[in-house]
RNA sequence: GCCCCCAUAGUCUAGCGGCCUAGGACGUCACCCUUUCAAGGUGAAGAUCGCGGGUUCGAAUCCCGCUGGGGGUACCA
């Protein structure tokens, strides 16, 4: 682990960073997570972050994914300065488009020219065959690395081979000697090192012509003109490749830092978009505010001292530095994030809250589509009573829902409180029927007046009298404040439901 | 299997050789407030700093081994 003072030593001129994801499918929040560190680190250090989309599998290209993906990162907060939707100086921001501009090709070829790479006319078959006479000659099968058979010919030899129409990948030629090392601003600056022998010879260039991501985002990075490659640590692996490209091409290596991945909440793997409900749009459909994951996702593995956790985004950006991020996984949450965006939920006013609130009113059908004005009024009358109650703003229509729908039916067991029985109970709801139709104003403060005294003249416990007046106007025990509720409910409404609840229980 | 990375309470983390009888947060439990539920307040339980060796006057902090976890092992990213 590194101090900052080691970091900020480390990090002098102006630093451009990327995200580039993978047009494979809805991004989840570990790869919003990534993509706001680079964000952050850009942000802080007054350089610039780019987003660039890598599309160079064919196979797993989803329709629509880019589109759910820049909406997921502007959703949190994330801007870029250069990217596919916006253009910028080294557009354009897709590798596919790029791919047709023959830019990596033509580095593909600079590295057959150097010898660093080779064509290769092993077909998916051969490659099935070549691992299994490995096997068969005794070699230990884990020991097998991929070394083409084709990686010396002669000229003439590729020459026939081409001659004859036979498809071929472009592979790099790995050192079969030597040791690769390169150091990682997370991992303390420590050297990771790797034995060439433990390497295969990676494709850089498939048989369609479209590269991998090794050969096109190490040449994007390059000719964008990135500083520092902050990515996911499954990257780590591969790293070495990299390096020898940079090595081969006489490129100066970026610096390099590998965020620890996100673990799934019970521990057993990374998330992953199949098994977990991480989808970033998710969180929005179901009422966190972006602020409040902008600040969680910061501590999934950042942190900025031993107590600081509710942030704003500037705070956040002013104090975020790489050498904070820690090395070790972090764990998926859900608890904290929801308790996070309750305290986000509790800072905002509550008209805003309400104004949040309207749209899952109407998804769950409580309020018609278009809301008219005093539908508006009304829901910003109701949302103080459960403001503070909200974690997710999915909660908001389930715990209003009685203002909207009549009580369907009356549970005894609910109505009946302690030490009370349904007689006692039907006689205590039609004393508080009368005392509410004489109250004058139906305001809080009435209200509460009027059933305080209707406590001490009935020689009452508080909560036998408001818990069963509360069953009755809401139809639960769980519910806001009964003096509010009652306010907000109605005379008329209030009313009917206290005798009909009296009438339920006879 | 092989290669790489990581290792402080159930979880997220602070800790950078003496300030640590290991701090904060989520979660859990109790109490206070109180008309229920929340919110808020107070407090508690919970970590022999994964284990074992070293280095040092002194180690959660440095080194080694082991164990455990994670990642990688594709013409996927």
């Amino acid at each position: 682990m590194t101090g900052d003072s080691d970091t900020m030593a480390e990090i002098t001129g102006p630093v451009r960073v990327r995200f580039a994801p993978s047009p494979t499918g809805y991004l989840h929040i570990g790869g919003v997570r990534t993509a706001l560190f680079n964000w952050l680190f850009a942000r802080h250090y007054g350089g610039q972050f780019i987003l660039r989309l890598e599309d160079t599998d064919e196979k797993r290209f989803v329709a629509g994914a880019a589109d759910d993906i820049i909406k997921s990162m502007r959703w949190v907060g994330i801007d870029w300065d250069e990217g596919p939707d916006i253009g910028g100086p080294h557009a354009p921001y897709v590798q596919s488009e790029r791919k047709e501009l023959g830019i990596y090709q033509r580095y593909a070829d600079q590295l057959l020219a150097s010898g660093h790479a080779y064509k290769c006319f092993v077909t998916p078959e051969q490659d099935e065959a070549l691992r299994a006479a490995w096997a068969a000659s005794g070699e230990r099968p884990e020991r097998y690395r991929f070394r083409g058979p084709d990686r010396d010919w002669t000229p003439a030899q590729v020459a026939e081979a081409e001659a004859a129409g036979r498809p071929f990948t472009i592979r790099l030629k790995v050192p079969l000697d030597g040791v690769t090392s390169f150091s990682d601003l997370i991992r303390g600056g420590d050297q990771i090192s790797i034995r060439n022998g433990d390497l295969y010879d990676l494709v850089l260039l498939k048989t369609s012509g479209m590269p991998t991501y090794h050969l096109a985002h190490l040449v994007d990075d390059h000719l964008m003109g990135v500083t520092h490659v902050i990515r996911g640590e499954e990257w780590v692996p591969s790293a070495p490749y990299h390096m020898m490209l940079y090595q081969a091409l006489g490129w100066e290596r970026p610096t390099f830092a590998h965020v620890p991945n996100i673990l799934r909440q019970d521990g057993k793997g990374k998330l992953s978009k199949r098994k977990d409900d991480v989808s970033t749009n998710r969180f929005w459909e179901r009422g966190y505010l972006p602020e409040a994951m902008f600040n969680y996702l910061a501590l999934q593995g950042w942190s900025y001292d031993d107590k600081t956790e509710i942030m704003s985004r500037d705070e956040i950006v002013e104090r975020f530095t790489i050498g904070r991020v820690q090395a070790s996984p972090a764990r998926w949450n859900p608890d904290k994030l929801k308790d996070m965006n309750g305290i986000y939920i509790r800072s905002l006013p509550a008209a805003d809250v309400a104004d949040l609130l309207m749209p899952y009113m109407l998804g769950a059908g409580l309020i018609a589509d278009p809301p008219r004005p005093e539908d508006q009024s009304y829901l910003a009358q109701l949302t103080p009573l459960i403001h503070e109650r909200l974690e997710e703003l999915q909660e908001a229509p389930e715990l209003l829902a009685f203002f909207f729908q009549d009580v369907q039916a009356y549970e005894p067991k609910l109505l009946i409180q302690k030490q009370m029985d349904a007689a006692r109970t039907a006689d205590m709801l039609r004393a508080a029927h009368a005392a509410l139709n004489g109250v004058a104003a139906w305001t809080v403060g009435a209200l509460e007046e009027q059933l305080r005294a209707l406590v001490e003249s009935l020689g009452v416990k508080p909560g036998q009298l408001f818990g069963a007046i509360r069953v009755a106007a809401t139809g639960r025990a769980v519910a806001p404040p009964l003096f509010d509720t009652l306010a907000a409910l109605g005379r008329e409404r209030s009313l009917a439901r206290v005798a009909a609840a009296a009438a339920a229980i006879e």
